[in-house]
DNA sequence: GTCTATAGATTGATAGAC
DNA sequence: GTCTATCAATCTATAGAC
C-alpha cells in the first residue's frame, strides 16, 4: 500500500513538473522533493526517467483514447444504421469535446492536457514519439470517419485540414484558457465551455470550406 | 572579419540546434563543435547562452516583423483610401504568407521557422518570453485590422479565433511540410504553396464563421 | 580574439545498509 | 521498499596564457 502511494505520488508529481517545466528540464531531485519520496524511488519503481514519462502519459491517455474511440465509433455506427454518411460536426465533437473536457475531469488532469498539448512540438524525440504512438490510432479513426463525411474533399486536403485542427487543439491545450498574448489591452479570454463551442465552430467551418 | 565569421557561425549553428534539439537540450559543447569555434567563443561574443538565444531570434524576427507590419499597414491604408473596411482575407494573407514563405528565403531560415513554431508551447519561460516579446506588436497590428474587417464579431470571439489561427500556424511551422502523422497509410502532405493556400482558406473560413 | 584548463554546480543512475 | 552516499558524466561560465 505504501508502494502504490509512492508510485502514484511520483506519477502525480511527474505529471505536474513534466507539463509545467518540461521533461528534460525536470530533475529527479526536484521531482522527488515535490512528491516527497526518496530520490532512488523513481528508478526502483519505474526503472528510468524515460520509462516514468511513458507511464505518466499512458495512465491518462489510454482511458482518454477509449472514450474518444467509443464516441467516434458510435457516430459512425449510428450513421450506418441510418444508411447515411456520418456528420462531420458529430465526428469532430466526438474527438474535441472529450479531450478538452478532460481538463476538468480530475485533479492534475489540467497538467496532463498541458503536457500533451506541448508534446507535438516537443524537440525531444523521446517525448514526441511516446505521445504520437498512443495518439495515432485515435487520429486514424477520426480520419476514416471524416473521409466518409466529406467525400467531396481529396484525401490530401482532408489530411491537411485535420492537421490544422490538431494544431489548433494543441495550442488551446498548451495555453489553457489563458491568453498567450497576456496583454491588458486585449479582451478577457473565454471560459471553458464557450471556448469549446468556438473551437467547434471554427474547426467545422475550416473543414467544410470549399476546396 | 574573423570575428564576424565566428559570430555568424555561432548564430547559424545555434539556430539549427536550438530549433532541432531544443534550447535547454543544446549544450555549448555541441554547438561550438558544430560551428567549429572554440567553446569560450560563445561567452566572449554573446555573454551567455540566454543572450545568444535572443540574438538568434532577433536576427530573423525583426526583419520578418518589418515585412509583416508593412504589408498589414498597406492593406489598412488602401482600405482607408477607398473609404471601406480592410478585407479579412487581405489582412490574414499579409500575416500568414510572409511567415511561411520565410522558410525558403535563405539557408537556415527553415530552422528558424521551426524554432519559432515551437516557441509558443515552450515550457521554458526564457524562450517563450523572448519570442512573445518580439511577436506581440505584429499580432496587435493584425488584431486591430481584423477588428475593422469583422465588426460583427465581439472582441473576445475575434481574439479567440485569432488565437486558433496562431495555433494552426505554429503547428504548420513546427511540422514543416511533413506529416506529424508520418504513416504510410496517410496521403502525401501538400507542398509549400498548396499548403499556404489551404491554410488561408481554412483560417478565413473559421474566422468568418457566424458567431 | 582565440585558446586550454578548470572551477563549481547539477545531472541520472546505482550500490549496499537497513 | 526505503534510505544514504556516491559515481561518472554532464553542464555553463570563466580565469589566464598566448
Amino acid at each position: 500500500m505504501a508502494q502504490l502511494d509512492t508510485k502514484n505520488r511520483i506519477l502525480n508529481g511527474a505529471e505536474q513538473l513534466f507539463a509545467r517545466e518540461g521533461f528534460r528540464n525536470t530533475s529527479l531531485r526536484a521531482l522527488t522533493r515535490l512528491a516527497e519520496v526518496n530520490l532512488a524511488a523513481v528508478n526502483y519503481h519505474f526503472g528510468s526517467k524515460d520509462a516514468l514519462l511513458q507511464a505518466v502519459i499512458e495512465r491518462r491517455l489510454l482511458p482518454l483514447n477509449e472514450i474518444r474511440a467509443k464516441k467516434i465509433e458510435t457516430v459512425i455506427e449510428q450513421a450506418r444504421q441510418r444508411g447515411t454518411a456520418p456528420g462531420a460536426d458529430d465526428l469532430l465533437r466526438a474527438f474535441i469535446e472529450p479531450t478538452l473536457e478532460f481538463r476538468n475531469s480530475s485533479p492534475g488532469a489540467d497538467d496532463f492536457i498541458l503536457l500533451i498539448g506541448r508534446s507535438l512540438s516537443e524537440p525531444d524525440a523521446t517525448v514526441r514519439n511516446c505521445f504520437l504512438k498512443l495518439v495515432l490510432p485515435a487520429v486514424h479513426l477520426l480520419f476514416a470517419g471524416l473521409r466518409e463525411a466529406l467525400p467531396q474533399l481529396s484525401s490530401a486536403v482532408l489530411l491537411t485540414r485535420l492537421q490544422f485542427i490538431i494544431g489548433t487543439m494543441s495550442h488551446v491545450m498548451s495555453m489553457g484558457t489563458l491568453s498567450p498574448l497576456n496583454d491588458p489591452t486585449f479582451p478577457q479570454p473565454l471560459e471553458q465551455q464557450a471556448l469549446i463551442d468556438q473551437l467547434m465552430k471554427y474547426a467545422l467551418a475550416g473543414l467544410e470550406a470549399p476546396e
